[in-house]
RNA sequence: GGAGAGGUGGCUGAGUGGUCGAAAGCGCCGGUUUGCUAAACCGGUGAGGGUUAACAGCCCUCCGCAGGUUCGAAUCCUGUCCUCUCCGCCA
């Protein structure tokens, strides 16, 4: 969420980054209820301030009956206090849930547009777009052949958009996030496994929401928790209510983590296979800085993404996302779209923000300066290094071979063990051992 | 899952109803002393918010979190989260 104060004192560029971003909201009623809000204020810390004397005086009076007229009058204040504060208590509620709906600022440079149509290309990978001499196949077909992903299967045991992977696809799942921990490690990030479940709050306070109809989130019956959605919730809750010496920022954290979707109301071709599944591994990049330093951070987190998928020499371009594509926390996002040759177009395959102290303010986390006085809130960024799925159909995609073969990234034939992965039929599939104990 | 104990400032740790936002020690900052460092000594040292030109002053709030009792709560009550010990279960 944004600053009270800020709102207040530029309610008119907030109002107009509103439209910008397609959300409707009353700012203008917010500020409103902020003047309200800090008149209520004003009178109740007045009558609390009365009623700390009374109660104070109380402790020293010696005699009784003046003991008892002032218990009298405390009382008589104390009550006047409740009922000001419950008006104060209802001025900020509204007020906050007005707060909460107001998206961030955007960056000045992000381009203005509704939807992801609005999007900006930015540049293209190094790669080059494949060129096939025969019709390539899309990845369902490819997978079905290789026998990778049982689909069918996943449905049974799960429903539809659940899948099973098999054979290559899982040493490629691994490979993936070996692949990406190594290079992220050595950019001076901690690799972390993070829990798949948290906290509602934690969820609320990353800018998911775990209620709703429209609600991306599997919540957990009977508890407070959810199913993550990525890993961009836990790193980032990691360290809520914190506050962290200036001096270990940036912190750099990646984490490997399941992500659960249940992607309501989302059909059709575009989510056909693995693209739009309920479930995924993912490994996630994210950064906590300083507020000066987070729109490099953003450049460092978009290159690096870029170096993870020259490194599996997959043709991609990176997008600035419009204005109305943003979502409530970032400031600005870029995305990596990779090509997929079996749509005919670019798909996302990563993306990353800057969510500035979005996020921060709402999750309480901030920053001390030694020698100075006070805390700050800290900045937020997040970014996908490798979503396993998505990548795998990039792979699939462009390394399909005429035979119906597909080659393996370079990158990732140490854990595949192999450079190819050849054809097969399903009659290879063989005895599921019996399951021992421990 | 069951039983018990506990959560206090950057840290250790006192405080069981009335000038307690909180003793003491450590740490940290400033100063004195000193050839330099160390030691010693003196002083200072939590956060959020309101008011304000002000990071001056004044005021409000905060002792895990949320409620309750009371004129008054770190202290009493309830719920909740977390930590520790024991038991149970278990990869």
């Amino acid at each position: 969420m944004l600053e009270s104060r800020f709102i207040v004192e530029n309610a008119e560029e907030v109002n107009a980054n509103c439209r910008r971003r397609g959300v409707d909201v009353d700012v203008d009623r917010f500020v409103e209820l902020e003047r309200l809000r800090k008149i209520k204020l004003a009178e109740v810390e007045d009558l609390n301030r009365r009623a700390n004397q009374v109660s104070k005086s109380i402790g020293q009076a010696r005699d009784p009956a003046e003991r008892e007229a002032r218990k009298e009058e405390g009382r008589l204040l104390r009550e006047q206090t409740n009922v000001a504060r419950e008006a104060l208590d209802r001025l900020a509620a509204e007020a906050e849930s007005i707060l909460r709906s107001i998206p961030n600022l955007s960056h000045p440079d992000a381009p203005v547009g509704d939807d992801d149509a609005a999007n900006l290309e930015l540049f293209r990978g190094p790669t080059p777009l494949p060129e096939f001499d025969f019709p390539p196949r899309d990845h369902v077909e490819l997978a079905e052949k290789l026998d990778l992903v049982d689909f069918e299967a996943g449905a049974r045991v799960a429903g539809a958009g659940f899948y099973f992977l098999r054979h290559e696809a899982v040493l490629l799942e691994l490979a993936l996030q070996r692949y990406a921990l190594a290079v992220l490690a050595a950019e001076g990030f901690i690799p972390t496994t993070t829990p798949d479940l948290a906290r509602n709050e934690i969820l609320e306070g990353i800018g998911f929401s775990p209620r709703g109809p429209e609600t991306q989130i599997y919540r957990l019956d009977q508890t407070e928790l959810s199913l993550v959605a990525t890993a961009e919730i836990t790193l980032g809750g990691m360290l809520a209510g914190q506050t962290i010496e200036a001096e270990d920022l940036p912190l750099k954290l990646c984490g490997v983590s399941h992500c659960f979707r249940t992607e309501a109301g989302a059909a059709g071709r575009a989510s056909r296979g693995l693209y739009r599944v309920h479930q995924f591994t993912k490994v996630e990049m994210f950064a906590f800085t300083l507020p000066g330093d987070s729109d490099a951070m953003l450049d460092h987190l978009r290159d690096l993404q870029c170096r993870l998928f020259d490194g599996l020499g997959l043709p991609y371009r990176v997008v600035d996302t419009a204005t109305g594509d943003l979502g409530g926390p970032a400031y600005r996002k870029f995305d990596l779209e990779a090509w997929m040759p079996g749509r005919g177009g670019f798909g996302e395959v990563t993306s990353t923000s800057n969510c500035t102290d979005y996020q921060a303010r709402r999750l309480n986390i901030r920053y001390r300066v030694k020698g100075e006085k006070g805390t700050r809130f800290a900045h937020t960024l997040n970014g996908t290094a490798v979503a396993v799925s998505r990548a795998l159909i990039a792979i699939l995609e462009n390394n399909q071979q005429a035979d119906g073969s597909v080659v393996i990234p370079e990158v990732l034939r140490p854990v595949v063990g192999k450079d190819r992965i050849e054809p097969r039929h399903r009659q290879q599939r063989g005895a599921i051992p019996e399951r021992g104990k421990g």
